[in-house]
DNA sequence: GAATACCTGAGC
DNA sequence: GCTCAGGTATTC
């Protein structure tokens, strides 16, 4: 599942690889991904070349130009099971739903649930489609974030998971982050006092840190760029855990669900 | 603020 | 053949 650490490395990956290089074509098997006509898109991309790759949370925005000074902006959410692939001798398969060239390098979408998409919007850094979303998550001051976060009355981990809060947490790395700062995932942030929030918002911003060093993890579907897969998954303290022995008391790691999320904490070390 | 829709593959 | 997984928009 793609989060934070994940989104930011495809970014990457595609700023190092297509920066520079203009669409040539644009296809699509399976066009209810995009935003907007196959057409349209064409229209809009087609001649301009990459610019810049900007990322806000898991939303990453490819913002193009064009000879003539015309601009367009790209907005991709991968969702569950989105993936970017740029490698030599790929084959499109099933799930291939739009593939760009780019002067003669082929990049494809391919995702599974078909949940991703890749939006056309009006600004390269905060369109419209952004408004409802909070700041990065990796960026995010305490002070802003303790103004956004701190009132709330829902379990915590809906408050992380809540990208109008901040943006950037999924599933899996809300589950680490508060185990690195021993909270309970039901403890309510109106009833934390500040040195526990803090700590819980310092662990969330190490983990997506450590992850996008790391690659990012592979669960279920999160490969890179050129196939492989993240390897910050044997550094997961409790995600995909459950039942299985806490990594620093050696208890019994606990599965419940939490605002409707499948959710593994450590019942003694977060109390 | 909670339930539902969107999807498909994996694992019973 | 059924259930589960889950990010977000939408709807109650």
């Amino acid at each position: 599942m793609p989060e934070l650490p994940e989104v930011e490395n495809v970014g990457r990956a595609i700023a190092a690889a297509l920066i520079g290089r203009a669409v040539t074509g644009v296809k699509a098997p399976f066009s209810g991904v995009l935003g907007q006509s196959l057409r349209a898109t064409r229209k809009a991309l087609v001649g301009k070349q990459l610019a810049d790759v900007h990322r806000h949370g898991k939303y990453l925005i490819l913002n193009f130009t064009g000879e003539g000074g015309g601009e367009a902006h790209l907005m991709i959410h991968l969702r569950m099971t989105g993936q970017i692939f740029v490698m030599d001798g790929y084959v499109p398969d099933k799930h291939v739903h739009v593939s760009f060239d780019f002067d003669g390098v082929p990049v494809h979408y391919r995702d599974i649930r078909k949940f991703g998409r890749l939006v056309l919007v009006e600004d390269g850094r905060r369109p419209a489609a952004l408004d409802h979303v909070g700041p990065d998550m990796l960026t995010v001051r305490w002070s802003e974030w303790h103004a956004r976060a701190a009132h709330r009355a829902a379990p915590i981990k809906a408050v992380l998971l809540d990208q109008g809060v901040a943006a950037g947490l999924g599933n899996i790395y809300v589950d680490e982050s508060l185990f690195l700062a021993r909270v309970h995932p039901e403890a309510r942030p109106r009833d934390l006092d500040d040195a526990t929030l803090r700590e819980v918002l310092k662990r969330a911003k190490q983990v997506l840190r450590l992850a996008i060093k790391h690659g990012g993890t592979t669960f279920m579907n999160f490969a890179d760029f050129h196939g492989r897969p993240g390897n910050f998954r044997r550094k997961l303290r409790v995600y995909g855990r459950g039942g299985e022995d806490c990594r620093d008391c050696g208890g019994t790691l606990e599965k419940t669900v939490v605002g409707g999320r499948g959710t593994v904490f450590c019942p003694r070390c977060q109390s």
